[in-house]
DNA sequence: GTCAAAATCTGTAACGATACAGTAGATTTG
DNA sequence: CAAATCTACTGTATCGTTACAGATTTTGAC
């Protein structure tokens, strides 16, 4: 042991007294005899001089100076680094824990780089945060088991998507990053890649490139969806789906054209509108759709909000769910079921989309491959 | 001028040279002695010593190397502060602009103890990440326009909710806080109060302690709420209640009972549920007391997830809306309207609250008083 | 009992920014 | 014309942490 018991002890009680009194003069010029000769002129001094207050916020320095360790060993006895005797960690830790240490966040982000930070890039947009909204309690549940801060960097509908992408990767604002809205060629994407940064999408890629993900079986759904119609009676089906821009877009048609082909249904063209629209807009377009010559008997809606508008729209044409038509959509929220229990709803779980999130972008920031980070969920029947 | 104009132009122009070949050893010591004699034998070289290289994140060393300029000076300049030339500043911010300079975060932080940081403190559960979701993007909008980043601190409901204040308050996690959820005591208030911390809270206390707030005027909603089902021949009115603990609790009962007084209007118990119970339970309770003696010919929801099941629970009882009873809820989401156009409803701005919430709190943070922080926000009617 | 290896512990320098206390030279003052 | 003042700029120390390169003591081998 390379310190007597003896001064371990005093060291140790060193705070209480401290409190009560300045008997720092009288201990320091012990302590640095105390130290040996291998003092040259140039340290007079510990690193851990002077007392530190109180009352202000304990440092690696607070520690070291109350177990009269240096304050590498204190750095290092906290990271259960090999080369620290076990009583040593053991002790460090308990007046760690004893005066609430918290690392300091920025000391350890100037000098090591790692932000500890993941940042959720969200659009600002009103019709998007309805499903943003869980994930992010989904990813926080993931973010509190760690010592990761989840900060959110907005952008604008009429600003470059790419903005928030570059601001992170310029400032170095952030250790990963989860963006939605997934496009096939997505340039945030190839941006993020080629700059070798993690991150997770919420969606696909078709770009050949291997990172991590995870997404919706959305051509499952749909696929499902027209099976589900057609077991109804169903057979002129119609389908309101994302934006042709979004990655999800493709795999909704692939699903909803296999499923009218396996089933033996048609589909009533509905291109005028997609997701991206306003509900009044969907509305008006469902119920002109549904006022017109052969119009649909059943629909699908790639989300809750749409289907509010859907079912406006086709009560406004005078028809009537279950009787005149049937309806199947992806549910957010559970309001659509008590109003209208008639709609048959597939739920896509955001939460978990998050912790799935959170969880693949860490395991890509501590280096795991992202071929291991690609996750699919699958479209549950609601009741 | 300090400089000669030739070497101003000669070190200006360093950066390409530097690209294209290691001048820098001819170079730098005609640096040296153009210092002058002020320089001892400890400090042999300038602060801006090696040429940052170029695909690393320019910091003010680099701006101070290209422009010939000390560390200092640079730091100065783009601070605007009074004791650098003009000249000098405009070429400082010009170079900064060039290289795309952005001030590194944990620098600041670790010098200046200013974290830049705004934390919104979130419950996660699924009740009331509704009503939190637009306020995030409110404060978005506002911290897009300053240096603030959002992080987001979560907490559960099985928790202390002083949790996640006490650990942004240990740990300097924020320069400010937002929390939602307040209550007439709430000891989160008390003790940001006491530390001096700046900090909104979505909603007033009863502590006779001044702090910012923002907060929609919800006596004044149910004060008008029970004026619309009078106006509409109701006269027996139930209102669906926020929880006890929480302060709107108070206001929406005293603006429902000077209502009921000023109108002439009775009502009708419904305790049993408040609006953080779950819909289904909101539902059970509605349908109950719709089916008991005496009903409710107008009901009161305080929220639009309320209403919801509250019109669930009076259809399930045989009852119709505007013919049997009438309804007037607080709104968050439209679907209620698309879906139930008969219920009347009042909008609260949630984006609004968090716009007014990140702006009080950031005015605070800059030494505003606090009286002068606090706002309210009133019923629109929708439509 | 000597010496090398192993086990523990250590100080220094650095990350990038800013507060502070200067300094050199130009300009004004008496 | 010397002293004081002003202008414009500067280096050093520091925030809290960790990488690195020692330093000291203990252990073990012979």
């Amino acid at each position: 042991m390379p310190l007597s018991h003896e001064s371990y002890i005093r060291r140790a009680n060193l705070w209480g007294l401290l409190q009560a009194n300045a008997v720092l003069a009288t201990l320091r010029p012990e302590y640095g005899k105390a130290m040996g000769g291998g003092m040259d002129e140039k340290h007079k001094s510990r690193q851990a001089t002077l007392p530190p207050s109180p009352n202000e916020r304990p440092t690696l320095k607070t520690i070291a100076f109350m177990t009269g360790l240096g304050i590498t060993t204190v750095s290092r006895a906290l990271k259960d680094a090999p080369d620290i005797g076990a009583e040593t960690k053991e002790r460090v830790r308990l007046i760690a824990a004893q005066v609430g240490y918290h690392p300091n966040r920025a000391g350890v982000r100037l000098r090591t780089g790692k932000t500890n930070v993941i940042s959720l890039i969200l659009s600002l947009e009103e019709e998007f945060i309805g499903l943003t909204s869980p994930m992010v309690v989904g990813i926080s549940e993931i973010l509190a088991t760690t010592q990761y801060h989840l900060v959110i960097t907005p952008y604008s509908a009429r600003s470059d998507p790419l903005d928030p992408v570059r601001y992170v990767l310029d400032t170095g604002a952030a250790d990963g990053v989860i963006i939605s809205r997934t496009e096939p060629k997505d340039p945030r994407v190839a941006l993020m890649m080629q700059r070798n940064f993690p991150f997770g999408t919420h969606g696909r890629t078709e770009m050949g490139l291997v990172h991590p993900y995870h997404d919706f079986d959305n051509e499952r759904f749909a696929y499902d969806a027209v099976r589900m119609l057609v077991e109804r009676g169903r057979r002129r089906i119609m389908l309101l789906h994302p934006p042709p821009s979004l990655s999800y877009h493709m795999h909704m048609r692939t699903g909803f054209e296999r499923g009218l082909r396996d089933f033996g249904a048609t589909s009533v063209p509905f291109n005028t509108v997609d997701l991206d629209n306003s509900l009044a807009d969907i509305r008006a377009a469902c119920e002109e759709a549904m006022r017109g010559p052969d119009p649909a008997d059943g629909v699908i809606s790639g989300s809750g909000g749409g289907a509010v508008a859907l079912v406006a729209g086709i009560e406004a044409a005078g028809l009537k769910l279950a009787r005149d038509i049937d309806m199947v959509s992806k549910q957010s929220n559970d309001f659509l079921q008590w109003l209208r229990p008639e709609v048959i709803t597939l739920r896509e779980d955001f939460r978990l989309a998050g912790r799935e999130l959170a969880k693949a972008v860490i395991a890509r920031i501590e280096g795991q491959p992202a071929t291991e980070l690609q996750t699919l969920s699958f479209p549950v029947l609601q009741n």
